[in-house]
DNA sequence: GAGCACTGGAGCAAA
DNA sequence: TCCAGTGCTC
């Protein structure tokens, strides 16, 4: 095999004719290591896509010897399908899947090679979060002090630099580190692995580091995928850890035929142990290696990128590059400030509802991002009043709610029965008179036998309990014997005999009301998908390894989700919401000079999804904690240089939050509460898609109550925003939203007024200053107008 | 042991 | 504002 086979006349070939000079010499890279360097839009997908159907079609690699890995599993559907397009519908049976996913493949064929069993669980970060806690109480450790949530991230952090328990304490010994803290989360990790692995199960990063672990151990394992996986290729390469790199290293082999494709510039998940000197340093690592590089982008307007680059030139230590489009011009980002975070999400609603109703777009030609998942409720609540039909990428994600995690773990412990965590859960749910006692005086005969709580089940007629608590387990290991038998049935079976035989179905159809309604409805929407499946073990796998966009759907409907979840995504209508210094850049990386700039990348990532048209928002006053703070615009907007912007801010008042004091002749004739020019879009629209969208409420289950108080409540806001405030009798120069000048402070807004006794409070953010409280008679605030 | 009301503490991104 | 943990009552 030549390693540079003579490619046919581009013209006359499918794989290569659509690819210009760029994509076209990557994708024909002969062997050995390769990275794409491909810039935001440049075509990566498609490159990686026409790099496998030219290693089939050209240098006749059997389908079967390929890997590929991408981002998500929405992602491997996506190149599946253009594979398939290309090669046909063998594209079906290759390996395209995300590195946990072929990791679990993987290990589920080798398990007990590690001494795990073949059906082992899968924890998700909850499940892991409550071993943790396990442990720390356990080991008689403070909670406080050793939360689940730090102790898990420092442990999640430690696998996913390989290093074991071993290694942890180690490390936590001086002269290397020595903080009590590490000294004390590395016996925790211990333990932690112990029960792990004693519960048969696996964490998410146990996939990567056990699989790491696997073929390390196993030469003879490590032969078989070198000896099949021919060539590799990697998306999204910015954002892979040390286990992922290990791992690419381990199965490509001496051959090494890896081909990764990435942009430094979108590398975003450091925060998960991504280290994008991997990408940074591909050459040092791969001195052989040839390299790629794609900067021309098919995606955005030249305005769009414009910003986009304005922004992350800002970021030190970058390798130079600057995407370009040959569609010059097009339609500036437009930048609105709004009074608060309803007004912000009043703003993008109103937009969306015009752009539509213009006919510019359909509603999933549009995604709002944000940086937070909290972010979304005040978007959402304007959507609904407005029935404006949207879905939300990520946050609560169905698998995550209660119902369906108690059912998954009816069909872990079947088929896992040391699974901890899935136990523990369900060995009292729905209750059958099992409490803390009880399971301490199980936990204690486990530890003292060294067994299984499940073992300890089977033989409770030799333990001390309680009456009722003996009763329980019986019931309980009969339930889950009979589960256990539908097993070779198939998941759905197992679901709905643990569900029936435990009485949780006929405990919910019991209650009344939309939430156990609500809770019904996706159990039977989960036995649905579980019918699909044959194996147990496949479905299981398939629903722990789900990521939040793969359960995004191509409906018409407006897409909501953190900028973390847009990569990879694009939308000719972007808003990005919350620009402001402390929401995004989120404060917490503030003070880290690389923290801040992975949030740049963040920013760039974000701006660079708009095909069209892209909408910078950012608000004065933010409810956090339950109250309001004020930040200072986000320094990524200030990057942007005004003339490439179009500043829609509105600087008159809009809208007074609860009181105005209307007189002065200025402040008069603007009107008290005057609804801005934007909210006039609101009022009557039929509300017909309500029916729609009440599936997503019944998804919410516990929270279906309050979430639809707060749409009620957003549906008559709206109503009532027409009608006039009340205006206090007292005199006033200035109102919401006017600037001002203060003595000392300087130049101002005022941002709100309240009364104070006989008098006013006047809220004011003054430049450099930050918002203010002052007293009205006594500030002498005099109104700026030039 | 179960279910409820209350309170205090925390608040980022996710396979 | 929200959630989890706690204490109280039946």
């Amino acid at each position: 095999m030549p390693t540079n086979s003579n490619p046919p006349a581009p013209l006359d070939d499918p794989v290569l004719a659509p690819l210009n000079a760029g994509q076209r010499s990557a994708v024909c890279h002969g062997d050995g290591p390769a990275l794409v360097v491909a810039g935001a839009g440049s075509g990566k997908t498609r490159v990686l896509s026409h790099r496998i159907a030219f290693l089939l079609e050209h240098r006749h690699i059997s389908p079967f010897d390929v890997l590929a890995i991408t981002f998500t599993n929405k992602a491997a559907g996506e190149m599946r399908e253009r594979i398939g397009s290309l090669v046909g519908p063998v594209a079906q049976q290759m390996w395209i899947s995300t590195f946990h996913s072929a990791c679990a493949r993987i290990l589920r064929r080798h398990a007990e090679a590690l001494g795990y069993p073949a059906s082992f669980s899968i924890y998700d970060q909850a499940d892991s979060r409550r071993l943790t806690r396990y442990v720390v109480r356990d080991l008689d450790l403070d909670p406080k002090r050793y939360s689940d949530r730090a102790v898990h991230a420092a442990i999640s952090a430690l696998k996913n630099q390989l290093t074991t328990p071993a290694g942890a304490a180690e490390l936590a010994e001086p002269p290397d580190n020595g903080s009590p803290f590490s000294k004390t989360v590395a016996r925790i990790y211990s333990e932690y692995q112990k029960r792990l692995r004693r519960a048969g199960a696996m964490d998410f990063d146990d996939l990567l580091m056990l699989g790491v672990e696997l073929l390390r151990t196993n030469p003879d394992v490590a032969e078989h995928y070198r000896q099949r996986f021919a060539h590799i290729l990697v998306d999204e390469y910015q954002d892979t850890n040390l286990a992922q790199v290990r791992l690419i290293g381990l199965l490509s082999g001496l051959a090494r035929n890896v081909f990764v494709v990435g942009d430094s510039d979108q590398s975003i998940y450091a925060f998960r142990g991504a280290d994008i000197t991997n990408i940074l340093e591909f050459g040092a690592t791969f001195p052989d290696g040839s390299t790629y590089v794609l900067d021309q982008n098919y995606r955005s307007s030249q305005s769009i990128l414009d910003a986009a680059n304005s922004v992350i030139r800002n970021n030190r230590g970058r390798p130079p590059k600057n995407l370009w489009t040959d569609r010059r011009g097009g339609a500036k980002p437009i930048r609105f400030r709004a009074e608060s975070a309803q007004d912000e999400a009043r703003y993008v609603c109103s937009e969306l509802r015009r752009m539509q109703r213009d006919g510019a777009i359909g509603w999933s030609d549009a995604a709002v991002f944000y940086r937070s998942n909290a972010q979304s409720r005040a978007i959402e609540e304007e959507l609904v009043a407005h029935d404006v039909p949207y879905q939300v990428i990520g946050g609560t994600r169905f698998y995550d709610r209660k119902e369906i995690k108690d059912a998954l773990a009816f069909l872990r412990v079947a088929v896992n029965p040391a699974d901890e965590v899935s136990l523990k859960r369900i060995v009292n749910e729905p209750a059958r008179g099992i409490g803390d006692r009880s399971l301490a005086k199980l936990d204690e005969a486990a530890a003292r036998g060294g067994t299984s709580l499940t073992e300890v089940i089977e033989r409770v007629e030799t333990l001390l309990l309680r009456g009722t608590a003996r009763g329980g387990l019986l019931k309980f290991r009969e339930l889950m014997s009979r589960a256990r038998a539908c097993v070779p049935e198939g998941p759905a079976a197992v679901l709905t005999e643990a569900l029936e035989t435990s009485g949780y179905l006929a405990d919910l159809r019991d209650t009344s009301g939309i939430e156990a309604e609500g809770r019904l409805e996706n159990l039977h929407d989960l036995i649905g998908a579980a019918e699909a499946f044959e194996s147990c073990d496949e479905f299981l796998e398939q629903v722990s390894l789900v990521s939040d966009v793969d359960e995004m759907t191509d409906a018409q409907q407006v897409s909501l989700m953190t900028l973390h979840a847009a990569k990879g995504l694009e939308f000719d209508v972007v808003f990005i919401t919350g620009l402001e210094d402390g929401v995004f850049p989120h404060y917490r990386s503030m003070t880290e000079p690389d923290e801040m700039e992975e949030e740049r990348r963040l920013a760039y990532v974000g701006i660079t999804r708009a095909r069209k048209q892209l909408y910078l928002t950012h608000v004065w006053g933010r409810m956090l904690h339950g109250q309001t703070n004020y930040h200072p615009t986000s320094r990524f907007i200030e990057e942007i240089s005004p003339e490439l912007i179009d500043d829609r801010s509105d600087h008159a008042p809009r809208f007074a939050g609860a009181w105005r004091p209307a007189t002065s002749e200025w402040g008069a004739n603007r009107g008290a509460g005057r609804p801005s020019e934007y909210s006039q879009l609101d009022d009557a629209e039929p509300a017909a898609r309500r029916s729609q969208r009440s599936d997503a409420a019944r998804h919410e289950g516990s929270a279906a109550k309050r979430r639809e108080a707060r749409r009620e409540k957003a549906r008559s806001r709206v109503a009532a925003r027409s009608e006039p405030q009340p205006s206090p009798s007292v005199e006033f120069a200035y109102g919401i939203g006017d600037d001002v000048l203060h003595d000392r402070f300087g130049a101002g807004v005022v941002l709100d007024l309240r009364p104070d006794g006989d008098d006013w409070e006047v809220t004011v953010h003054f430049s450099g200053v930050g918002p203010k409280k002052l007293v009205a008679s006594y500030a002498k605030l005099r109104p700026a107008r030039s």
